[in-house]
DNA sequence: GGCTATTTTAAACGTGTGTTTGAATTAGGG
DNA sequence: CCCTAATTCAAACACACGTTTAAAATAGCC
């Protein structure tokens, strides 16, 4: 395994579990068993560091999604429900998992670092770095609800990540809370699927004007 | 305007919007027209500073947000909609705004910090502290939606409190794109009227088992 | 006014941070 | 084998952090 790889393995749990800001480059490196040097010398800075753990996900998901949301609008002629939109987020998501190790929950959790750490970094970086993404969805939302108006959609949207991505972030307590008080397994895949209806019928709720 | 205060008063924004790791004492207390050592002498620490932030909204909060809940309840005849359990947040919240300038956005910035930043602390000074927040929301949810399952409700809570914390934690940004792109007016108590049916229409998901 | 307790102040402390340096080591092609 | 380029390494750098100190200033009471 390369030394750069070794970095970025040991980063992204590191990231996920405390937040960038909170992770430091010595215990990354420790944890990584390489020099502390390192870093910058593949890497250049921490800042990079970050972009390039979030491109290795972004890279492995983004095709994916584009193409499950792709095939969803496909046909002109059936209208697709909104769980069948976002239940196309869950066979890339999942992927992850095959990808690496507790993937899906560490790029859940990392998303959610990056969108509340870092002041709106993470915005800038998805929206000019993979906007196909941002763009499908939202095709995808209209055709399966056409009545909901731009603005609504924009605010509905936000709030779907909000949802999401706040859950993942705290997903590993939640999951152990649930453990313990309803004693029943539940991992990552449970908890999407919970999260699946939900925001369906919070983005597909009757509109009061 | 005593010297605790001004430090409170700079603290809470500077938390809001950079977070808790992201804010230095001397940021603090630059801003605050205080000198360093003052917020170790009124406060002993940081972390105490932190807690003390969060107390003085949350003992302006509870009171209001436990009667409002309750008078929900009396009536045993009438069942109230979700809507209206939702909704029941919202004069306390908004309270909040003649509290202290922003006071609304700027509480909910802090929640959704506290619930990210630092590993589970708020959760634990939340249920810990103020415990009669969360099971009368509980029991008012239960109330309008009885069919939902312990479990199925402990999961859609934390969904909706997701939703919330994290729109509010960047609802400067959001508010901003939303009077750009829709050139229109937009306030904290428009996006809460937005995210109102949202959160209900989420909880009242049907159930697929 | 004088004494005590409270508060403010400037300076320093120790620690941890990201980054840089320059020498030592390792790899790889001619 | 040898030379060069790439990589690793220990050490140090400069800086920012939370906290502590002890002297100076202020306030409140008899």
């Amino acid at each position: 395994m390369s030394t750069k790889n070794k970095i970025l393995d040991a980063a992204e749990v590191l990231f996920a579990d405390k937040g960038f800001n909170g992770t430091s480059l010595r215990e990354i490196t420790s944890q990584a068993e390489v020099n502390l040097a390192a870093v910058n010398y593949h890497f250049g800075s921490k800042k990079e560091l970050i972009k390039d753990v979030m491109s290795r996900y972004m890279n492995e998901l983004s095709p994916r999604l584009e193409t499950s949301l792709h095939t969803l609008c496909l046909d002109d002629e059936v209208q697709p429900t909104l769980i069948d939109v976002f239940s196309a987020f869950l066979e890339p998501l999942l992927h992850l998992n095959s990808f690496k190790e507790n993937g899906t929950s560490t790029f859940l959790q990392l998303l959610g670092r990056g969108y509340t750490d870092s002041q709106g970094f993470l915005r800038w970086f998805l929206t000019t770095q993979y906007p196909g993404v941002f763009t499908n969805f939202t095709q995808a939302v209209q055709k399966a609800y056409p009545e909901l108006s731009k603005e609504e959609m924009f605010w509905r949207l936000h709030f779907t990540m909000g949802t999401i991505i706040f859950t993942m972030s705290s997903s590993d307590a939640l999951i152990d809370i649930a453990q313990n008080d309803f004693d029943r397994q539940v991992d990552i895949a449970g908890v999407i699927k919970q999260v699946i209806p939900y925001v369906a019928a919070g983005v597909a709720a009757p509109i009061i004007r």
